[in-house]
DNA sequence: TCAGGCGTGAAGATCCTGTGAAAACCAGCC
DNA sequence: GGCTGGTTTTCACAGGATCTTCACGCCTGA
């Protein structure tokens, strides 16, 4: 939450807090690359706050977290205005003075999408080919021997077995990863890949499990080297969670 | 559009018209099946029209299709109300009366939320003749084996595909596929379709998939090659959406 | 029959990906 | 603060895959 209005702002809080919501309130201008870093479902914007940059900060904003929810609350304000913030890229422009339960509800109709768009499984570990991912411990095990995989490493990996069988676009894969629109010409997502692939190829001869489509991006799906074994009868093989067990 | 405001229909019905929006505006409710089958990016709704129902019919919609756009706009009402059919799963309210500008900046925004949240899953394969065209993997098929098309030719076969039965004249199919407008004397798409043709024909010999309209362009339609078997009866071979199913 | 549209094959330009390695960055530790 | 080991980002290059372009000849429709 980006704002100034002390009254606003401490009402929203107590009652978003109420709600189980975890929020921070500035009173100004945060990095868009700090935003990155904060992984956030919506931000709340005043312009006033920012005065003459809120527009350049809002379409930055904007450009380079599509994924994130914006809303603006800001003073009343010309139509002129609303919709150039709206075509900006905001999700969202409400004017105050505003009932902080309609505030809510808006930034929960903005996030709402989102995390329906991917109800993560994210508790069960996956297990698929010789691979076993494991959410919970930001790590992969074959046969019961960590892959060792650093923290990118493991959110590549599981952001693609998490799409098992359709081909990834790298924009889209870094923008999931990395949280931001991909650079053009960054190549961040081929290392990555590269080094995935060695440390799977290392402790998992025998299966391929990232595969290249030229001029789109990746797909994983693992599958059998036909290194004198039988190959499976599916094209595709199985992939699944395992229940979720409490110790 | 479902509404009952004459004059705040009219004038937004001819805004979003000079935008090249496609729009249908309706005085009462519409069977949630029918708006399945609308293919909607989003929808505007006013409940006065439908009273008492609109509350069940916007939940029942919302629930329906997660992925259509809905805003609600209205006569002013209380906060109670608008944080109700927000939390019900309207992306917007708005109240009127509204101008249309700041009407279709918001249908915009909704609209690219939506498309944000799935930019993949859009649609299931499409099955036509012997051949899958999968979007999700960017690939056709025959009989489970990939054709091994490239990215343009995917792009080209998925774009005839998607108009089946129509001609589509070669400027078109560049501006679809390539994306922009097409230099004259450029023969790329012919090119694009002969290299089509070839790979099709490999993988599914006895069918025809595309046919040249001399001085127009090209037509997607696949035709069984009566070489000893009995053609269909129909005129037009079927082509059909499998349901979108998960494993 | 004729002019222009279309199919074809192939060469060259262009773009994309895999790869190795250096540089930048970071967190914990002395 | 300065170091150290590990991680991430950036860079340049080489080999391929893909796309574009061109010239030639057959075909279409008038």
């Amino acid at each position: 939450m980006i704002d100034a209005d002390s009254g606003f702002v401490t009402v929203l809080s107590k009652r978003a807090e109420a709600a189980g919501w975890q929020l921070r309130t500035v009173a100004g201008a945060i990095p868009a690359e700090e935003l990155v870093a904060m992984k956030l479902n919506a931000l709340l914007l005043d312009p006033a706050v920012l005065g003459e940059d809120a527009w350049p900060y809002l379409e930055q904003v904007c450009g380079m977290l599509p994924e994130l929810g914006v809303l603006v609350c800001t003073e009343p304000a010309a139509v002129a205005q609303r919709v150039r913030g709206l075509r900006l890229g905001a999700d969202d422009w409400i004017a105050k003075p505003c009932h902080p339960e309609e505030a809510m509800a808006r930034i929960e109709a903005v996030s709402r999408r989102r995390r329906r768009a991917r109800p993560r499984a994210d508790v069960g570990p996956l297990v698929t080919g010789e691979l076993e991912i494991r959410p919970d411990r930001f790590q992969a095990y074959v046969g019961g021997a960590s892959v060792d995989l650093t923290r990118r490493e493991f959110e590549l990996l599981q952001m693609l077995a998490d799409a098992s069988g359709q081909v990834q676009e790298r924009g889209a894969v870094y923008q999931r990863v990395w949280g931001y629109s991909m650079a053009h010409g960054d190549r961040s997502v081929d290392v990555f890949v590269r080094k995935l692939r060695q440390k799977l190829e290392k402790h998992s001869p025998g299966w391929r499990y990232i595969h290249t489509h030229f001029g789109i991006g990746y797909r994983f799906d693992p599958e059998p080297l036909d290194g004198g074994d039988a190959p499976l009868a599916a094209p595709s093989s199985q992939t699944f969670h395992k229940p979720v067990t409490k110790a």
